[in-house]
RNA sequence: GAGGGGAUGCCGGAGUGGUCAAACGGGACAGGCUUAGGACCUGUUAGCUUUUGCUUGCGGGGGUUCGAAUCCUCCUCCCCUCACCA
């Protein structure tokens, strides 16, 4: 067999379809759109890892796909190029932030099209540009104006190490998400949006979403939603709310914890406990996060009693390192006896447990369990669940409680302290106050010039941060703060579909044609960030009158993660990552591509193995074998059929995207099929062609042009499969019968009876005169499932119920 | 603690009531082609028989059914996400 040049074969095609922009595409009213996308990368000088080569490679099997079945398909790429890793990355190796994006851009772009991706590359957006971030600075300023932007002074998640504020999604676990750092809570005036305004719709919206369960049950548990009581106790003589899900169990109050970060845990702490709060608070300061997880419930008292206001009763309130501050109020009432934090608290310093809920309490657990109320005066007797709503009604009847609802959405914080990012479009004058800067004057440029060190780099730059006011024309000064990157990613998609528009955010017309994102493919890490932020953006959008839909992305998919051969997680650090570039360099690109989805249900993902991509690279080469050695002729009536049925099985496995893999064994077995044949006509044979060419779009243009086509393949249409006629199935199953007892009936001529066993969906299609006639014996056909035609004489155990087969005598 | 997903042959991984000793790939073994091969081709890869056929078998126990890898139930183990959310 003669060599195959891959790197050539892809070269050529790469370069004629980017000559004639085969993959650009415009709005035709003509044609049904259909819009696949991928999450665009965060570009890095380290270019793309095979994680993102996984992911566009599933889109882009997807994007030929449905080019190919006739629509017009956007499929775009772009860069979320803003950020702290850019910053932080040009700082290290002092260049300019611009510099180094550009140049990481560069190397992705280059190796996304050795990827053989199908984007169309006129649409290229780079959030970097102002062109784009011109944008999003208008979307704040319509936000501003809505009041949905505000300031205030604020517990914030400092990371020490990027010195700035992070999002409460971007602080998970007390870690910076993006450099692992801890994180510190520091009081700062700070900016926010109002994102907790759209809860409720955040969460009334995961109804119209064709997303996966678990990324849905995670923005539910994230958003955190809860109904409550709040009730009023008093404390030294002042009103303390506090909210809780258990208002059932006011009774069994016995002490009172509040958060050690609580803003005014000071005003509760008495003259003679501050010596032993202050060693607390230093003792649960000084340990790590991470230790602190493991640590006990503990606390101490404040010297500060509160009231409960169902009984009067006064109990002690403690400080406790198990109170979350930023959540409900901060401070909750203990019930030990139906609480296991409670519980184990009131072990620990001996404090009174109170039971008011029937139901067995041990020496290490509380009865959190329902059952009926004890010890609650009037509400004795009355079920927990009931007694929820009485008691509330109760409070609230005396003005001391009300009913609430919780989230543990935080609003969004989205101002940075750092350089490379979007810059917000405020300016601050001493007379006016925070004045937003002109809509004709945007974009707010990112400055040049510009030093990094400690405090805000945009600072630095006087020229810049000195400005007159917009609105009195007095001296001025831009505010410094730039914004989180992902305000850039929240509604790119947008922009695709009119990227090069400067009058306006882009074309109603335009974005009315291709949104919403018909399939969003992209990393289950962005269910709480990404996913939620664009999400209300695009809400809000809809709000202002841009759009008329309230969900972008209505069906998404998210790949899974690849790993190293021994399951391990691949990093820089370990030195265990796979370059997409060697791997094509090896086996070539379309090896690559069909190895990737080949191991394993693309949602699922996979241990890279080196070894099997030779399976893949096998399956290549088998394909350049065949049509080296097949003539064209007249296709087998068999081939034909299962021709067929592979076309119409591979329509259904793209579908789904879930079943590419599927996808892939079905392209393997009709060639494997092939390969028996000896002729097979061209049109079949080119059917053969088109079904590869997702998968391996290189090869098939090759030898789609070896063919003497002169169009691309990938502009072809879909090969429709023939409807396989109910009637034809069951004469297959009556030919098979007929062949299987002639099978048999040459070893026992002598025989005249034959008693045939069927399932049960077989036995309406078995046609008894006519396999009478065929073989020439008296037949009786019965159902496995029937048992009382069975003829109990019968002593093999073929012919027993629940073992279809045939008996003779 | 809450939520989500799993457990299949030497390995990866399909299969969600009968056509299942279980697709497909990898590996291993045997044979062929070759000077040789990590290149290619053919076959084998639960056990007994080796042609039909039987037995065991899809994490473990129990159940439903004529029939279970597949349905129900209990148990064990593993992975992921969020976690002291009152």
């Amino acid at each position: 067999m003669t060599e195959i040049n891959f790197k050539e074969i892809e070269w050529k095609w790469q370069k004629r379809w980017e000559e004639e922009k085969v993959f650009e595409v415009k709005e035709d009213k003509n044609k049904k759109k259909y819009y696949v996308l991928e999450m665009f990368p965060y570009p890095s000088a380290a270019g793309l890892h095979i994680g993102h080569a996984f992911n566009f490679v599933i889109g882009d099997i997807y994007a030929r796909f449905k080019k190919m079945q006739g629509f017009n398909v956007l499929h775009p790429m772009g860069f979320d190029s803003l950020g702290l890793p850019a910053e932080n990355a040009a700082i290290k190796e002092k260049i300019d932030p611009a510099i180094y994006t550009q140049n990481s851009i560069k190397n992705f772009i280059n190796q996304q099209k050795k990827l053989g991706l199908s984007y169309d590359w006129s649409r290229k957006i780079d959030t970097s540009q102002p062109e784009y971030y011109k944008w999003d600075q208008w979307i704040f300023l319509q936000m501003y104006k809505k009041g949905l932007v505000y300031k205030k002074k604020a517990a914030v998640n400092w990371c020490p190490s990027c010195s700035t504020i992070i999002a409460n999604e971007q602080a998970q676990g007390g870690e910076c998400d993006r450099c692992g750092s801890k994180i510190e809570i520091k009081q700062m005036e700070q900016w926010f949006i109002k994102i907790t305004d759209y809860a409720d719709r955040l969460l009334e919206g995961h109804k119209n979403l064709n997303w996966p369960e678990k990324t849905i049950a995670m923005q539910k548990n994230w958003i955190g939603k809860s109904y409550g009581t709040e009730i009023d106790f008093e404390i030294n003589g002042e009103k303390w709310p506090i909210f809780t899900t258990r208002p059932d169990t006011i009774f069994g109050v016995t002490f009172m914890v509040i958060s050690a970060q609580h803003q005014k845990l000071m005003d509760l702490v008495t003259k003679e406990q501050k010596k032993e709060v202050k060693k607390f608070l230093e003792k649960i300061g000084s340990v790590s996060e991470k230790e602190l997880e493991e640590l006990e419930k503990i606390g101490v008292f404040t010297g500060s009693y509160a009231i409960n206001p169902a009984n009067g009763e006064k109990v002690p309130v403690y400080v406790g390192n198990f109170v979350v501050a930023d959540y409900g109020c901060g401070m909750v009432m203990a019930v030990p006896a139906h609480d296991q934090r409670d519980f184990e608290f009131a072990k620990k310093y001996g404090i009174k447990i109170k039971q008011v809920i029937e139901g067995k309490i041990t020496e290490s657990r509380s009865w959190t369990e329902s059952g009926k109320l004890v010890n609650s005066e009037d509400f004795n007797g009355l079920d927990n669940e009931e007694a929820k709503e009485k008691i509330t009604q109760w409070l609230i009847k005396r003005g001391i409680g009300r009913k609430v609802i919780n989230y543990k959405l935080r609003d969004w914080s989205v101002a940075r302290q750092r350089y490379w990012g979007t810059p917000i479009p405020l300016i601050h004058c001493q007379k006016c106050g925070v004045v937003p800067v002109p809509e004709k004057d945007l974009p707010v440029i990112l400055p040049k010039n510009v030093k990094f060190g400690k405090g805000n780099p945009l600072e630095t730059n006087e020229e810049w941060i000195n400005v007159k006011c917009p609105s009195c024309g007095e001296k001025a000064r831009r505010e410094a703060n730039t914004m989180d990157t992902f305000v850039n990613s929240s509604w790119y998609f947008l922009k695709y579909c009119d990227p090069n528009n400067d009058k306006e955010i882009f074309s109603k017309e335009k974005v009315k044609y291709w949104m919403p994102v018909d399939i969003y493919i992209g990393g289950a890490e962005h269910s709480c960030m990404h996913l939620i932020y664009e999400r209300f953006y695009t809400m809000f959008l809809h709000d202002i009158g841009l759009i008329d839909f309230e969900e972008c992305t209505p069906r998404l998919f998210h790949q899974g993660m690849i790993n190293d051969e021994k399951g391990e997680k691949m990093s820089k650090s370990k030195g265990n990552t796979v370059e997409p570039l060697e791997i094509i360099e090896k086996y070539g690109t379309d090896t690559m591509r069909f190895y990737l989805i080949s191991e394993a249900s693309p949602d699922k993902g996979f241990n890279w193995t080196e070894k099997r991509i030779h399976g893949a690279l096998r399956f290549i080469k088998q394909i350049f074998s065949i049509f080296e050695k097949i003539k064209f002729g007249k296709t087998s009536k068999y081939f034909e059929r299962e021709l067929n049925k592979t076309i119409k099985n591979l329509t259904d496995y793209i579908e789904t995207i879930y079943d590419y893999r599927k996808a892939t064994i079905e392209i393997r077995r009709i060639f494997d099929l092939l390969e028996k044949e000896n002729e097979i006509s061209r049109e079949d044979f080119e059917k053969l062609l088109k079904v590869l060419s997702p998968f391996c779009p290189h090869i098939a243009e090759e030898l789609w042009e070896r063919l003497g086509n002169k169009t691309f393949i990938c502009c072809e249409s879909w090969p429709k499969a023939k409807k396989i006629e109910e009637k034809e199935k069951e004469k297959d199953l009556n030919e098979k019968v007929i062949q299987d007892l002639r099978q048999i009936l040459k070893k026992f001529p002598e025989k005249n009876k034959v008693y045939l066993y069927v399932l049960p969906f077989e036995f309406q299609k078995i046609n008894r005169k006519k396999i009478e006639k065929e073989i020439g014996k008296e037949v009786f056909v019965f159902s496995v499932k029937d048992q009382n035609k069975y003829d109990p004489e019968n002593k093999s155990k073929k012919a027993l119920p629940g073992n279809p087969g045939v008996w003779i005598e």
